[in-house]
RNA sequence: GGGCGAUUAGCUCAGUCGGUUAGAGCGCCGCUCUGAUAAGGCGGAGGCCCCUGGUUCGAGUCCAGGAUCGCCCA
């Protein structure tokens, strides 16, 4: 016989699901009519965060990813008509480490041997490779997007838009050259962030030298500072020491001044305070070198002098050191740089010239020693910062760097940061605290793969800066004919006449913070101020070939400007969505985006820190094979966004079990409509379920309601938690009680409960479509088949209608599961199995439930089920606390206590009197337990009783169960069909129960009973 | 150093307006149901609600101080 529905496995494989439905909605081209479907429809704005193409997908990615797809596919099916695009981040030091890892480099000057052009060329070789990776990822995850239409940050067009925004913050006075300290890697010639410091392993251990030198007080002949250094190499730097002001300090009998604090035991010659000292000048450690002449050194005030170590006087170097160089701008002292780039002092420097600044230590201490400089010269152990990327001790240069000033800027951008609705919440306060305690914002850096700053900075102090393309040419001297890309090296080629000098002027060196990159991209993509709409006009430069995407005109922009969504991890705040804010205001006094989902960070399912090396980095390929992308999404979809998510394998399997029931509760409904040859109809998912329903039918069809309204109010308000918890506890519904309680209606082929159920199950898909959008359409698609007019796809199905709940009902429903479940308890409690039936069971405080006696009866298996109060023989009275506790104050005590002892009386209406106060029935809780030969389970008000007294019938009945229990698993043994038809042989000592013969054959489905075999047997007719 | 947050069962976390016996899931032990379920149900063991003080008839919850941890900034 043919079958009605696809006969479902016991248990889903979710990998060859997926990739069967990935292949489908190749095949039906399933995601471009959802877009032909929508493309009227009112428009959702979402723009996406572009992720940094330098490696394939990993699971923290397919997060945020997952969430995106979620809600975009969510908009989609109330109709919502979107964009769709993708985006890459392409430029940047993540990039060019890569890179430099993979073809064997190790400094900057080795980049430069092997040549900027060719350089470039493997950078977007590897950004082309990760961006397939990446793409191919996120399409096995399930996410949808005009792949193929991304935009790529290192296209032409990208970096004009940026050029554009710098120009004009120049021309408003906003774009500066300015100095910075930094620790510096003198290997990579590159500086290091605060970030990367903060990477485990990059203070370690080290071995330095330890010198106490003197610096003469030009006025006081005889007497000198003394000061404390562990990098000899800044001595040369020194401009200034300081001092604490309020603390004391002596001039030791040998000349020298020092601490107090630090020399407890010497003889002081003369005591002064800090601040006595400040002011006088002193002969610098090495005054005789060139590039120190004319410098003044001096003592300057300080009060985070430490007096802990050294000698509470403080050698000073600005161009040394990040406190030193903000002391520099107090106190108005000169900066000293003696090393460049690669840490190797600079010509101006005599006999130190060329020399790195270790090679300088032991140089300078000698000399110092020589010179009678030196107090003393040890070693120390410390801890000291290394590069993150190869080992090499730190040092700390002032660089000259680009900034964009915010001062400005700060308010507007409070203000535009007050529209936003930020999920969570305390995401939008830490952005109010990173704005209001933000610096200049430091765009340039010394590295290769990125947007050429288009600064000319002239010998002659003018300063350009370029804001197209088309101007670039119409001042460029030459080089124009070997410009491919907006890069360097071709970019540097390219040389400009300054307007003042008429001088020729190369571009700065300096390469833009990739955040510039990514910050433009609301106004680069969606084609802002563009006059026209130009096919392929975004694939510009660098990305041409890899992406087909326009530069839409203004229009566009309006249309879609600000998003109305986007989302991120956490750490966005002040990198993307910061830069996104700051260029957004800057350019049209508004907040790119109007709600922000942001998340907190992932960890393996132990807590700790997902890292390849330790071995608990999940591979997302392993995780779409072992656990499916559909549970994976289900993981975060299930986590709150402000805690982090302990992602796992053991969770996956957890969310497994549950997903289970689901498809059990679909497969069962597949099995019986098959059975029955039944059929569903597509017009009862719009209309509702047809027929002569029962009251359980009425409560599922209004559970299904319920679920569809809680899950539309979680998605409104970006917490897909809220859809997974509604889900589960929609499916134990489903599964725990409609089912089991309708388990004999879809014996006999009831058509209203498959009727019922069916459109339950189907409706409730449509609810979780975003988040699985695999599972629930293979089960929608099967549940489906049969309907004449249905969509194809879940996805294509929109958003199921919301109708009111009747929540009466529902209330109803609870409390009847609250008594039951009550009932189970109390027979727990007196250890007699739900086989054996009983006689009668009391409810007390359940008045909601009084109108489904039968069903109580059924599940509990008593006979008789009566609503009244519960005799009991004991009487437990307890404070109404809310209500007499503002009542009584403090005599509460006295009357608690009195009840509790069980000194009370009872009054007629059903109050008490305890402790000399008349106590209404409202002011008391009142519970009854313990009545003898029953059993009585109570909580929240409700009260059960269980008679347990047993008599014969009760006795035989419950055998007839066990025996009915034993026939049923020989069967499931034996491997019977769920329609097989058996002969049923009891043993002789059963006779007594032939009695029930009838119903005994029921069911087991059995043709005939007899009683004369010594042990019960089936057999197969 | 400043700011934000956290601290509740072995683990991961809920805990509403201050209210009666502080909960869930997982794990462990026992029982049980099954004509969909490798599932489900019930019960048990397991708690210094970080500490100290305060407010209150009553504090896991509010206030103050402290400790520890996390994050952000400097």
């Amino acid at each position: 016989m043919a079958q009605i529905f696809t006969p479902l496995p016991d248990k889903p494989d979710h990998d060859s699901l997926e990739l069967e439905i990935l292949a489908i909605w190749e095949r039906e081209g399933t995601f471009e009519k959802l877009r032909d479907l929508n493309r009227s429809g009112p428009t959702f704005s979402f723009v996406d965060g572009p992720v940094t193409a330098n490696k394939g997908l990993a699971v923290h990615t397919a997060w945020g990813r997952t969430l995106k797809d979620v809600f975009q596919r969510y908009k989609a099916l109330q109709g919502f008509a979107q964009r769709y695009q993708n985006g890459f981040d392409c430029q940047g030091l993540w990039i060019e480490v890569g890179v430099e890892r993979e073809l064997g480099l190790n400094s900057k000057r080795e980049i430069e041997e092997y040549g900027l052009a060719e350089f470039a060329r493997k950078c977007r070789e590897k950004v082309i490779w990760s961006a397939t990776e990446l793409t191919r990822g996120s399409k096995r995850l399930g996410q949808w997007m005009d792949w193929g239409n991304d935009y790529f940050t290192f296209s032409d067009t990208n970096i004009e838009y940026i050029w554009r925004f710098l120009k004009l913050m120049f021309e408003r006075g906003q774009l500066y050259k300015g100095h910075r300290s930094t620790e510096w890697c003198p290997r990579c010639g590159t500086s290091i962030s605060q970030h990367e410091l903060s990477q485990s392993g990059v203070y370690q251990d080290k071995t330095d030298p330890s010198l106490f030198v003197r610096l003469p007080l030009r006025d006081r002949p005889g007497e000198a500072l003394v000061v404390w250094t562990t990098t000899p190499w800044t001595l040369p730097a020194n401009v200034a020491a300081a001092v604490k002001p309020d603390a004391e300090y002596i001039l030791q009998e040998n000349g020298e001044w020092v601490a107090r604090a630090r020399a407890l035991e010497a003889t002081a010659v003369k005591t002064a305070r800090g601040e006595e000292l400040v002011g006088l000048e002193y002969d610098g450690p090495f005054d005789h070198l060139s590039a120190v002449e004319g410098t003044e050194h001096r003592v300057i005030p300080w009060d985070d002098v430490t007096l802990d170590e050294g000698t509470g006087i403080v050698h000073i170097a600005p161009g040394c050191g990040g406190e030193d160089f903000e002391l520099s701008k107090v106190n108005n002292l000169r900066i000293l740089q003696p090393v460049d780039d690669s840490g190797r002092f600079y010509d101006d420097y005599g006999w130190l010239h060329g020399l790195t600044t270790v090679e300088a230590a032991d140089q300078i201490t000698a000399d110092l020693g020589e010179r009678g400089r030196l107090v003393s010269a040890e070693q120390i152990v410390h801890r000291y910062p290394h590069c993150w990327r190869c080992d090499t001790p730190l040092i700390f240069r002032i660089t000259d760097d680009w900034f964009l000033s915010v001062e400005k800027l700060r308010q507007p951008l409070l203000d535009a940061n007050a529209t936003v609705e930020w999920t969570p919440a305390y995401m939008g306060k830490r952005m109010d605290d990173w704005l209001r305690n933000m610096g200049d914002w430091n765009i340039s850096r010394r590295r290769y793969y990125g947007l050429p700053l288009p600064i000319y900075e002239c010998s002659c102090g003018h300063v350009t800066v370029v804001g197209s393309k088309l101007e670039l040419s119409e001042r460029a001297v030459s080089g124009l004919e070997q410009l491919e890309e907006l890069r360097r090296p071709w970019i540097d080629a390219v040389p400009i006449r300054c307007e003042t000098c008429s001088e020729m002027v190369s571009r700065i060196p300096e390469v833009g913070d990739v955040w510039l990159d990514a910050g433009i991209v609301p106004f680069a993509t969606l084609g802002w101020e563009s006059p026209a709409w130009i096919k392929g006009g975004y694939a510009t430069g660098a990305s041409r070939g890899v992406s087909t995407a326009d530069l839409p005109d203004h229009a566009y922009w309006e249309r879609w400007f600000p998003a109305d969504w986007v989302s991120e991890m956490r750490e966005q705040i002040r990198l993307w969505f910061y830069s996104q804010l700051f260029m957004s205001v800057a350019l049209t006094g508004r907040a790119p985006f109007r709600r922000v989902l942001g998340y907190e960070k992932m960890l393996d399912e132990s807590g700790r820190e997902m890292h390849g090396s330790w071995g608990n980095m999940i591979d997302a390929e392993d995780a779409f094979t072992r656990m499916g992308a559909d549970v994976m999404r289900w993981q975060y979809c299930a986590q709150p966004p402000n805690q982090n998510l302990l992602f796992g394998f053991g969770p996956a399997h957890e969310i497994k079990r549950k997903l289970l029931t689901l498809w059990n509760s679909c497969k069962f409904l597949v099995d019986y409509a098959n059975i029955e040859g039944w059929e569903p109809a597509w017009e009862d998912l719009a209309g509702g379920p047809s027929g002569e329903l029962d009251p359980l039918d009425h409560w599922l069809i209004s559970r299904t309601n319920a679920l569809v309204a809680e899950a539309a109010t979680a998605y409104e308000s970006w917490l897909t938690v809220d859809v997974v918890k509604a889900y589960e506890a929609f499916v134990d519904d489903v599964s725990n009680w409609y089912i089991r309680r309708s388990r004999r209606r879809f014996w006999d082929g009831d058509e209203t409960a498959l009727r019922t159920l069916w459109y339950s199950l189907v409706q409730g898909l449509r609810v979780v479509a975003p988040l699985m959008p695999f599972f629930t359409d293979h089960l929608w698609r099967g549940l489906t088949a049969p309907c004449v007019g249905a969509p194809e796809s879940i996805h294509l199905a929109g958003w199921p209608e919301v109708r009111e709940p009747d929540s009466a009902l529902l209330a109803e429903i609870d409390e009847l599961r609250r008594v039951v479940e009550l009932g189970r308890q109390a027979r727990a409690t007196a250890g007699i199995k739900l086989r054996q039936p009983l006689r009668a069971l009391v409810v007390d405080g359940a008045p909601l439930a009084s109108s489904h006696v039968d069903e109580i009866a059924e599940e509990l298996r008593v006979e008789e089920v009566s609503f009244g109060q519960v005799d009991a023989s004991e009487l437990r009275v307890k404070p109404n606390l809310p209500v007499l506790g503002p009542k009584l104050g403090r005599e509460l005590g006295a009357v608690r206590a009195a009840l509790e002892a069980g000194k009370f009386e009872e009054l007629p209406a059903g109050g008490f009197r305890a402790a000399g106060y008349e106590l209404s029935s409202e002011e008391v809780l009142v519970e009854r337990r313990g009545k003898e030969g029953w059993a009585v389970a109570a909580s929240d008000g409700v009260t059960v009783a269980l008679d347990l007294h047993l008599d014969e019938g009760l006795l035989l009945r419950g055998r007839v169960y066990d025996l009915i229990h034993a026939v049923n698993t020989m069967r499931k043994e034996a491997g019977l069909e769920l329609t097989d038809r058996i002969r049923l042989t009891l043993s002789e000592a059963d006779t007594d129960l032939l009695e029930h013969a009838d119903w005994i054959a029921r069911e087991t489905l059995a043709v005939s009973v007899d009683a004369s075999g010594d042990d019960p047997r089936i057999e197969r007719v």
